[in-house]
RNA sequence: GGCGGCGUAGCUCAGAGGCCAGAGCGGGUGAUUCAUAAUCACCGUGUCGUGGGUUCGAGUCCCACCGCCGCCA
């Protein structure tokens, strides 16, 4: 094994909904791990990607109107140009619809039987047929006597559908003692715990193929069995990198690093997912990190929030840089936190502007000033100058050490107080009074020794905030690839060279400019916004014929024109209207509401109606329209 | 319901039996003027969730309770 090797994957996102803030902290968390590697002189694989197939994915397009494939297609497009434009360095980006990991999916899961790890057995779940999705008994709703769906409150339905099964539970003494061996194979400690506890609870096989739907990676000895999306998605890691078709890179880089990964999956990757490795035979990843959650401005990101909450809102306005940094710093890696304009500004505004920027902007300007923009030849130190070298080792020794065991907000913490150490060295040296008493020579060596501070602190920030190190760099005439190398020698910056003053590094944000910002990012839970709504196709219909539903009370049947097309609604109006009184009414319909079918009428739309009390009237609209007419 | 975690300064959090309980941010005062009104120094008595208990001594250990959260069922 290649000891400078690091292999570190992102989940792979499912692409039943746009990419949020939440995917993209995932993936810029994995970024900077990758460009510290890097720096640290590994030659790292990077992955992330898209997680295709299922139930939900595929009623996802249908609802688009879309082939699957072609959904997805656009959906992966939207994660990769947002990873560009967010920077990500990742090296690949994989996708459970291509070729190579379908095949792949398929080797491994013929070797988990082969090697006497898979049988048939018979599922049995409740099923809800609408929305094409299994529950555990302890999922589903008891309201009497009728078990109801938990996500659309019908009832649903129990089923015993035969499935292969995976030994899940003959890996649970392996795992326990693989959790012994490494006792930092799952961090933070406290998610450990709960997978250990979960362990000791025993292990239930698991159900690993589906055969109510198609949209999957068929099993090849069974084709009429659709492998299960988790173990699919799971084998990512390794079909990536070469598994069944590319033996020599997949050597080269398995075992992953670490599996970077949000706390809700982490049972599915510190569990099921080793127990397939193991039953394939191959050696387990070094370590599988489980990360917190965001919540944006105090609220949590559901479905419909976190898709109003575009990250690249934020990094339009601040940067990369910015919206990295403050990720890191402020929000403790692996414990839940809240992205909070306002904080961001606070750690833009302090952090950055004021300790950061300015430190290298009045160091600068010193220069240009008084050594006409060369970097001055530093000269025998004095004591605070050897107090800040020592410093720097001490502070550059903490941060590598930080940041090798994942510790990312504390590497940062350590490193601005050293950058306040030497904004005091600055202070206290006084250069500007060296300057007015003529003192040349240990003024040089004050700036030279600043700015070669800033360097070093430019370094070390370059993973999370690489523009603006390249910025200072670019500034110092530091044109060397940053390594290692650069951090543990001091001197590195050659006196005689252009030190150019610019333009400060960060502009601060004034916080009473921000408020109605923030305003307009909350969107209150209660509210919709005006694409949700637009997401409902009202349109005005012409009954055309209307009749009642024998043996309902409440029902009719309607067809409508709806200038393209008719269609059948039915509607529950029958105690306020009469067929006879409709037809030729102008009503408005959502015409795009999913198909129902009541008393066996299908139904096709919904009709719109005003109910107050026993009363109820039909919307329709003022004067003449052509059906089909579009309401918004 | 079971198991676990958390509750400490206005905010975010650190501290895990023992001198006056800490840091950063915000706020205040002073110094300074090279710099983006920036930097540096100084300034915090806060029921350490509540009530009991163990101990010479408890944010720190034990028990109960309240509140929030996680995992599992």
């Amino acid at each position: 094994m290649n000891l400078l090797k690091f292999y570190i994957t992102t989940p792979i996102y499912y692409v039943n909904s746009e990419p949020h803030i939440g995917s993209a902290y995932t993936t810029i968390i994995a970024d900077i791990i990758a460009r510290y590697k890097r720096l640290m002189g590994y030659e790292v694989f990077f992955l992330t990607g898209t997680d295709e197939h299922g139930q939900k994915v595929y009623q996802a397009a249908q609802q688009a109107g879309k082939e699957p494939k072609e959904f997805c297609d656009e959906l992966a497009e939207k994660f990769k140009s947002l990873w560009k434009e967010l920077e990500i360095t990742n090296d690949h980006f994989v996708r459970t619809t291509d070729d190579y990991h379908v095949r792949t999916v398929q080797i491994f899961v013929e070797k988990m039987i082969e090697n006497g790890d898979v049988y048939k057995g018979v599922y049995k779940g409740w099923y809800c047929i609408p929305c094409e999705t299994y529950w555990n008994e302890d999922e589903v709703i008891r309201d009497g006597s009728s078990v109801l769906c938990p996500e659309c409150k019908r009832p649903v339905k129990w089923l015993e559908e035969e499935n292969y099964f995976f030994r899940l539970s003959k890996y649970r003494d392996a795992l326990l003692k693989h959790y012994e061996e490494h006792p930092d194979f799952v961090e933070p400690d406290f998610r450990k715990n709960e997978m250990l506890k979960i362990l000791e609870g025993g292990l239930k096989d698991l159900s690993i193929t589906r055969t109510t739907f198609k949209w999957g990676v068929p099993l090849p000895r069974d084709p009429s069995h659709v492998i299960y999306v988790w173990v699919d998605a799971l084998i990512n890691y390794v079909s990536a990198i070469g598994y069944g078709w590319d033996e020599e890179t997949f050597k080269k880089w398995w075992p992953a690093n670490v599996h970077l990964i949000g706390k809700e999956i982490n049972r599915f990757h510190s569990i099921v997912w080793p127990a397939m490795l193991m039953s394939v035979g191959l050696p387990l990843p070094e370590k599988v990190f489980a990360h917190g959650w965001l919540t944006v401005n105090g609220q949590k990101i559901s479905k419909s929030l976190g898709n109003a909450i575009d990250p690249r809102y934020f990094v339009n306005k601040y940067g990369n840089d910015v919206v990295r940094y403050y990720l890191v710093r402020e929000i403790s890696f692996g414990k839940d936190g809240d992205f909070s304009e306002e904080k961001l500004v606070g750690r833009l505004n302090s952090d950055l502007a004021n300790d950061y920027g300015n430190l290298l902007h009045r160091a600068t300007a010193m220069v240009q000033k008084y050594f006409n923009g060369s970097l001055p030849r530093p000269s025998e130190g004095e004591g605070i100058d050897n107090w800040l070298k020592e410093r720097y080792f001490q502070t550059k020794d903490e941060y590598l050490k930080l940041m090798d065991s994942y510790k990312l907000t504390e590497a940062l913490e350590k490193l601005w107080l050293f950058i306040a150490d030497v904004n005091k060295y600055f202070n206290d040296t006084q250069p500007w009074v060296l300057a007015k008493e003529n003192k040349m020579d240990r003024l040089g060596t004050v700036l030279y020794n600043t700015l070669e501070t800033i360097l070093k602190v430019a370094i070390m920030t370059s993973p999370v905030m690489p523009d603006t190190s390249e910025k200072v760099f670019g500034r110092l005439s530091f044109d060397a690839k940053p390594s290692l190398e650069h951090l543990e020698e001091w001197g590195v910056l050659k006196p005689g060279s252009a030190v150019k003053h610019g333009e400060p590094l960060f502009q601060k944000v004034e916080v009473q400019n921000l408020k109605k910002v923030v305003e307009t990012v909350i969107v209150e839970e209660n509210t919709i916004t005006i694409d949700e709504f637009s997401k409902v196709d009202l349109r005005v219909a012409k009954v055309v014929e209307a009749e009642r539903i024998p043996n309902s009370r409440k029902l009719i049947r309607l067809v409508v024109d709806l200038g393209s097309e008719k269609r059948q609604i039915v509607a529950g109006i029958a105690e306020h209207y009469t067929p006879e009184e409709l037809v030729g009414k102008n009503i408005i319909v959502v015409a795009n509401l999913k198909p129902a079918k009541l008393m066996g009428y299908e139904s096709r739309g919904m009709l719109l109606a005003a109910k107050h009390g026993e009363t109820l009237r039909l919307l329709t609209v003022d004067g003449d329209i052509a059906p089909g007419a579009k309401i918004s």
